[in-house]
RNA sequence: UGGGAGAUCGGCUAACGGUAGGCCAGCAGCCUCUGGAGCUGCCUGUGGGGGUUCGAAUCCUCCUCUCCCAGCCA
């Protein structure tokens, strides 16, 4: 069967048949290292080398670093091992826009040669109004013609004088610029005589203090698809603007013009996703870096348990297309769990630990039960978990007056404890302040392994954890970082930052695990049964493990408790 | 205002002049040693008005709404 094909690569099918780039196709991402990459950008490697390889052609890696005062090679590696961890694969094609200074130098100066841009002295605040504000009139608003820098008309000879010693250094930030002399009466803003150098003095990440004047990034970009050899320039919409300017510095230049396309950028409900907002987030304290697992970074999501192949599947399920539109995180779990059900092992753990003693089983007494390590997976095997007179149940399956279609543990009934034996609850203990601290029960030894000889049925299986042989852990909660589906809707003088959902994160330290979850390693999945899947983090210590939960199951019973609790 | 772009079930996305389909969510049921998973069914949509056509989500036209640009950021 046929996948419908996005509009990229109807496209791209297009430009192939007509036999434009001689059939090739050849494709980049091209991220500036200012920040870790997010489940947006993922969008955007996948597609690219998803198309590259599709058609058997390339796909490049290109560092976008034309400002030097944000980059940094911290973002470099960081991005690096992201785009690899999404398993894309650029060859020995990590290529940087710094490595083309030289030839855009160069190209400037045959524009200059040309007359066709110029150095310009106003100020950035000059420049701006230059060019044209838009002004009240009346009741409209008019955006008038740009005019013409005074410096406009400066000869070739004195241009190139004046570029050369804006590159030797000798004027100080901001006070030239190169701009291309196009039309500063364009409906295009970004044609009226846009910056294509300025002078900083900072040093790059890469090419040190060898410059001092940066070209910007609507000078760079183009260029270096050019260079590159690049077919089909992939881009968000915001460059839909830009591409008339692309166009015309490609054309002045008569070097290989590839095909811009855009789509609209991946939006996520109850995520912030913008670079910015995401810096935010972090300097001012609200998660703790670029990898609290709340975040949508791919180091983030790594480290909370995704997988490249459930983002993978995800981005193909978002789709591509033009309209801006913003994808329900519920879409995101479901890719991950899907993906998570089929590959993790099924261990019991409690999270919220409740005691419970079986009065007539023998004390002192251990059994090694059989358990299943994925019902999904026959060759994933079993394992033993032991099982004696005291244990742990989870504090939630337990509930004194049980209201209706609660299924769980309550006083008199009885349920099953999951690869071992029905129970009944006989008695409730309390402390002095009214809490329940353990569970009288008594236990039907002919139902060993699970299964009652009589057929009688219970309606619910609870996961256990023998008390004795209970390992200890750290386990963290993630809920949305923003409980409002959209975070920067915010009411007139209020920030987005109130939006924060102050219990994203919940912290429980008294967690029992059965003994085979003693030793694990950082980044090992595992589904903790019937409370969701988690992923071993990176700061989890032998003896002591820490686990961060990737996803919730999906709770029925949840779900009927917060329809009845619903406001109406 | 000018310029650029977009509008299809609650959400995302197909359909390229010929039965508006898929996925997620939701709802109902079946099944179940995870209230998990799985299975079955249901649900709802072409922004509005004109026009062309045997036939329009698709072509034309007018309108409405939303987004982007006016950095020496990318």
């Amino acid at each position: 069967m046929e996948e419908a094909r996005d509009f990229i690569r109807q496209i791209i099918d297009e430009d192939i048949k007509r036999g434009h780039y001689g059939g090739h196709v050849h494709t980049r991402f091209p991220p500036e290292p200012n920040a870790y990459l997010h489940i947006g950008h993922a969008k955007s490697v996948l597609l690219n080398y998803g198309i590259a390889r599709e058609y058997g052609g390339k796909f490049n890696l290109r560092f976008d670093d034309t400002n030097p005062q944000k980059e940094s090679p911290e973002f470099v590696e960081a991005i690096k091992e992201d785009v690899r961890w999404l398993g894309a694969d650029w060859e020995d094609r990590e290529l940087y826009a710094s490595d083309y200074f030289e030839q855009l130098y160069s190209w400037a100066e045959d524009l200059i040669s040309k007359g066709k841009a110029y150095v310009c002295d106003l100020s950035p605040e000059e420049i701006s109004e230059y060019r044209g504000k838009p002004i009240r009139d009346g009741e409209r608003i008019v955006t008038p013609p740009g005019v013409n820098s005074p410096y406009r008309d400066r000869s070739a000879e004195e241009n190139l004088e004046l570029f050369h010693r804006m590159r030797g250094g000798e004027f100080a930030d901001g006070t030239k610029t190169l701009r291309a002399k196009i039309d500063m009466a364009h409906p295009n803003l970004n044609m009226r005589d846009p910056v294509m150098y300025r002078i900083v003095h900072a040093t790059h990440h890469r090419t040190g203090d060898a410059w001092c004047i940066y070209p910007t990034y609507d000078w760079a970009h183009g260029q270096s698809d050019a260079i590159e050899g690049i077919t089909h320039s992939i881009c968000t919409l915001e460059f839909e603007n830009h591409r008339p300017l692309y166009d015309w510095f490609l054309e002045q230049l008569g070097v290989h013009h590839p095909r811009q396309i855009e789509f609209s950028r991946l939006n996520l409900t109850h995520m912030v996703m913008s670079k910015r907002l995401l810096l935010r987030l972090i300097r001012e304290g609200y998660v703790a870096r670029w990898d609290d697992p709340r975040l949508p970074t791919l180091t983030a999501m790594r480290r909370r348990g995704y997988t490249p192949e459930a983002i993978a599947d995800f981005t193909r399920r978002v789709g591509v297309s033009k309209s801006e539109s913003v994808v329900e995180y519920a879409l995101l779990e479901h890719c991950v769990r899907q993906d998570l059900n089929l590959r993790t092992p099924r261990r019991m753990a409690v999270l919220d630990p409740l005691r419970v003693v079986l009065a007539n089983y023998p004390e002192g007494e251990v059994e090694e039960l059989d358990a299943v390590n994925n019902p999904e997976d026959p060759t994933a095997g079993t394992r033993k978990v032991p099982f004696s007179r005291e244990l742990y149940i989870e504090r939630e399956d337990f509930l004194e007056e049980p209201p209706k279609k609660f299924f769980r543990l309550a006083p008199g009934r009885e349920v099953r404890l999951r690869y071992a034996y029905f129970i009944t609850c006989h008695e409730v203990v309390k402390d002095d302040s009214g809490r329940v601290v353990e569970l009288r029960c008594t236990y039907d030894p002919a139902t060993r392994g699970g299964d009652a000889p009589d057929g009688r049925k219970v309606k619910a299986t609870l996961h256990w954890v023998s008390a004795a042989h209970a390992v200890g852990a750290d386990v963290r909660l993630y809920d949305h970082l923003f409980a409002a589906e959209n975070p920067t809707d915010v009411e007139e003088g209020q920030d987005w930052t109130a939006n924060v959902n102050p219990e994203s994160l919940t912290v429980l330290s008294d967690c029992a695990l059965e003994p085979s979850l003693a030793e694990v390693e950082p980044g090992q999945r595992f589904q903790f049964e019937r409370k969701g899947y988690f992923c071993v983090d990176p700061g989890s210590r032998p003896g002591s493990p820490v686990f961060n939960r990737t996803a919730t199951l999906r709770d029925t019973w949840k779900k009927i408790q917060s329809r009845s609790q619903a406001p109406s």
